[in-house]
DNA sequence: GCAGTGACTTTAG
DNA sequence: CCTAAAGCCACTG
């Protein structure tokens, strides 16, 4: 991947503020490399331990945590229900609620 | 170069 | 709400 498409990804998720959350597709978009979305994945997936990124806020875009039943994804929940983020009964979290930035979740006949 | 593999997304049923 | 299928693109063998 370019260096490029990386730096802004990561720059991208460090400004995404405590209780909101992202979508790998819009990230990738606002990084200025659409259709990129898995490799947003992919690159969070390779953090470092110990990085400072917000990791957490970034789901995908039915609003549902991606590779659910592994442990990071239990600890991905944690966080953001202690950042007040309401889960649904379903599992899912409302982008219309939660979802970072504003403009980007919209329905399609307002944005 | 071809085939398999994803922390993805969208559309259709 | 859920599954299936197709499109997507970099990486790997």
């Amino acid at each position: 991947m370019s260096p490029a498409f990386e730096h802004a990804v990561l720059q991208l998720v460090g400004q995404i503020p405590p209780g909101r959350v992202s979508s790998y597709g819009v990230l990738a978009q606002l990084a200025g490399f659409p259709r990129h979305a898995r490799h947003v994945g992919k690159l969070l997936g390779s953090l470092p331990d110990g990085h400072a990124l917000p990791w957490h806020r970034v789901v995908n875009s039915a609003g549902r945590l991606s590779r659910s039943g592994t442990e990071q994804a239990d600890w991905q929940r944690v966080l953001l229900e202690q950042e007040g983020v309401e889960f649904a009964a379903s599992g899912s979290i409302s982008l219309l609620r939660y979802g970072w930035p504003d403009s980007a979740y919209l329905p399609a006949n307002v944005r």
